[in-house]
DNA sequence: TCGCGCGCTTGATCTGGGTCAAGGATGACC
DNA sequence: GGTCATCCTTGACCCAGATCAAGCGCGCGA
């Protein structure tokens, strides 16, 4: 995560719960003090869409909590996640009107929005605004390269265990934790979403996490709660130099 | 491609060959006329590397002639292109020192670039600019998801045809003519650089091509001279319904 | 308490694409 | 014209992961 503001990860706000990465009124520099009053939540239920690919997206947001992801559709059903939104991640295309992908809730989720016009003339006459979109949407664009790597090339253990640190790596960091010591999380994907996201069926999703518990690379309590005993094996087996920069 | 500027691509420089998408001082508004202070060209013999990944990069740039692409490597040899820059590609990350990829000619190059640092501080200067490279960077990131599906989830033949219909259309839009009625183009890859874009061997590529031409989807003379009889039916054959938005 | 559904696991078998190997074409250079 | 290297093609075989199928476990509502 080259680019992550910590200074304002770390900043609280007591209306506008989590840090966004991305832009937050209160987070920012006073020209940003009137985005609040073109901000507004909305909610959704696990399973709910918000919004389809090619519709009309009026908003951009961040989520606050919950998890949200983007997938494309072939005609004949075949999925590809595209993007896993955690909280602090921004969502919406300034600039665009239509929605590029399907954006489901697959927990329940908060999202902070801003109405999009609105938020528009602010890119406009606020430059630092463009520029710390440019910098966050650079780090998407990372992030999606990388994961071609993992896509073209890596093997389905490799997958798996991306995915996990990942996941792990970006809930140690919300918590403002290391990843040194063991790490537990919970798993937000079902494993048919983690096969929709490495390019995998769900059975072998479900025969590779349970060599990796077998082989002690993780501990499983239940079918979702994780615990990683060392971080840097996980991220050894995901084909990664340990120290190697993954996704954001 | 949503955001082709038409009005700039089709724009001719006489000391700038060809219209940037990206940026350009003739093609565009007064305020950019000084970036020509700190324009130069570089050129690149095929097979050349343009930059390392992790090697500091002070400049940034669009491409002339000739194609480059992005690749990344695993300590195993393993590689993934991620990226293929054509001619009119902009290259290089405002407020990034080091190239996150290996950038490689992979024929003759011609790059105009900029000096990265007073590039920079245009960017903060000229608001226009960093809204112009936030669509630029957008667009790369739908291409860069739309292969993700490509990569996750479609077979060696509809990967073949996927990358054989990127080429064709952007060899169409580069020349200003349609994708009606026949096309033909040279493939700037060899069987090698194909596969590792499309996380394929280069006897799969090699075979899936064969089946293609074999079932008359294409015609080659010789090994990279390819003749496109019916572009639709290529796009079918990618998976792709007829007219969905494919890489821009 | 029972059933029912959903998410998950595991086994058996199949297959698309990888791997290994043997040439064929083309062009550059002597 | 011959040699050599590079790029490409094709064949034979193999294996990782897909597919098909059965069953488990847990939460929920009646």
């Amino acid at each position: 995560m080259p680019n992550d503001q910590i200074s304002v990860v770390s900043h609280d706000c007591e209306d506008c719960p989590i840090r966004h990465r991305a832009v937050c009124a209160r987070c920012e520099s006073d020209e940003l003090r009137h985005l609040e009053e073109i901000k507004f939540y909305r909610t959704f239920e696990a399973g709910q869409t918000v919004v389809w690919a090619g519709d009309r997206m009026d908003f951009v947001g961040s989520v606050v909590s919950g998890i949200a992801t983007l997938t494309q559709t072939m005609e004949d059903g075949r999925t590809q996640m595209v993007g896993l939104l955690l909280p602090s991640d921004f969502v919406g295309r300034p600039g665009r009107d239509g929605a590029a992908y399907d954006v489901v809730a697959t927990t329940d989720l908060v999202m902070c929005c801003f109405r999009k016009k609105p938020f528009e003339s602010m890119v406009t006459t606020t430059p630092h605004i463009a520029q710390r979109l440019l910098e966050m949407t650079l780090d998407e664009l990372d992030a999606a390269r990388e994961w071609m790597l993992v896509l073209g090339r890596k093997t389905a253990r490799e997958k798996i265990a991306s995915l996990l640190s990942i996941i792990a790596r970006r809930d140690a960091t919300l918590n403002l934790r290391g990843t040194e010591g063991p790490l537990v999380f919970d798993l937000p994907l079902t494993r048919e979403a983690m096969s929709d996201y490495l390019g995998l069926t769900l059975e072998t999703v479900s025969r590779q996490i349970s060599a990796l518990k077998r082989d002690g690379v993780i501990e499983l309590q239940g079918k979702r709660h994780v615990t990683v005993p060392d971080f840097s094996r996980l991220m050894n087996e995901a084909g990664d130099d340990a120290d190697g920069g993954m996704l954001a």
